[in-house]
DNA sequence: CCAGTTGTGGGTTAAAGTGGGTAAAAAATA
DNA sequence: TATTTTTTACCCACTTTAACCCACAACTGG
């Protein structure tokens, strides 16, 4: 199983290519055959799932019943962003138009590692994500490992 | 197994050919046989299902009460506006006339990848298609994105 | 300090998307 | 049935886009 960590600041060129830092494609499953699925995320950025995490999502869809109205909206929302992406000879892959428009992205993005994927920022917005939300880290941390019994 | 997904807007020419998406024929099943069966879909769009996958649509009206009133009427709906068509050496299908009326489409087409099929839309359409639905995206990646364990 | 890796840029060429012509096939008409 | 008209299949051609390759400086780890 995939699993991402860590931060880095990396560079978009004219072709909307960016590099999967070395550290990410290290955590890759093998499974995942150096393929990705990328699509909107929450907040502005990218996300970008190897292709064994996209599995699992894609096979909720295959669970629903394209004869009920609410499946097909449902199916339509999911897919209509998603797009296959494959590392190149030197490891990076292009986002679609869209998403770079969506997520406001130029020169400059912010990667970020999200456990089961990895997620692809306008540096700026990120900054103004944090400022907007009004807790801390250490407040949201307390909530989040808080005990329950 | 054939699986779409993504969305492209591209033209239809005064021949009524649409191209298929690159990114689609790649994820064609080769029992698909670069052949297609396109019919009448929900919601004013055209349907346009691999072969593989339209044998399994067939496979479920196979199974239907031909005795049920409501049965009845399904397949017949779903029968008479089917039609088999094939890839052209430019990897291209014909759209049957009918069919572009009922789908109210002109010079555009926004191609969506649906799981099973593929579907194409008059753009204006499934912007209205979109407008009248209660959720959006976020509600329904939420849903699809949730830990399950 | 050196060798291999990493991140970045760019050029070339094949593929993708679009448009249209022509001849065979089908349909319509006489 | 013969002839005309319409439709459809199959080419060919052009423009744009994206895949693929090569290159190189900076960095990292042994």
């Amino acid at each position: 199983m995939s699993s991402f960590k860590g931060s880095f600041n990396y560079t978009v060129d004219n072709k909307g290519r960016i590099n999967i830092p070395a550290k990410m494609r290290k955590n890759l499953a093998p499974e995942a055959n150096n393929s990705f699925v990328v699509t909107r995320g929450f907040e502005n950025c990218i996300f970008v799932y190897p292709n064994d995490e996209w599995a699992k999502r894609e096979a909720e869809l295959g669970k629903l019943q394209q004869t009920n109205k609410d499946d097909r909206l449902f199916t339509r929302l999911l897919l209509q962003y998603a797009t296959d992406v494959e590392l190149d000879g030197q490891y990076r892959i292009v986002l679609p138009k869209e998403l770079i428009q969506y997520a406001n992205i130029e020169n400059e993005v912010f990667i970020l590692g999200a456990f089961d994927r990895i997620e692809v920022w306008n540096p700026n917005e990120y900054k103004k994500y944090l400022d907007s939300q009004q807790e801390d880290y250490l407040t949201v941390a307390s909530k989040i490992f808080e005990k329950k019994d």
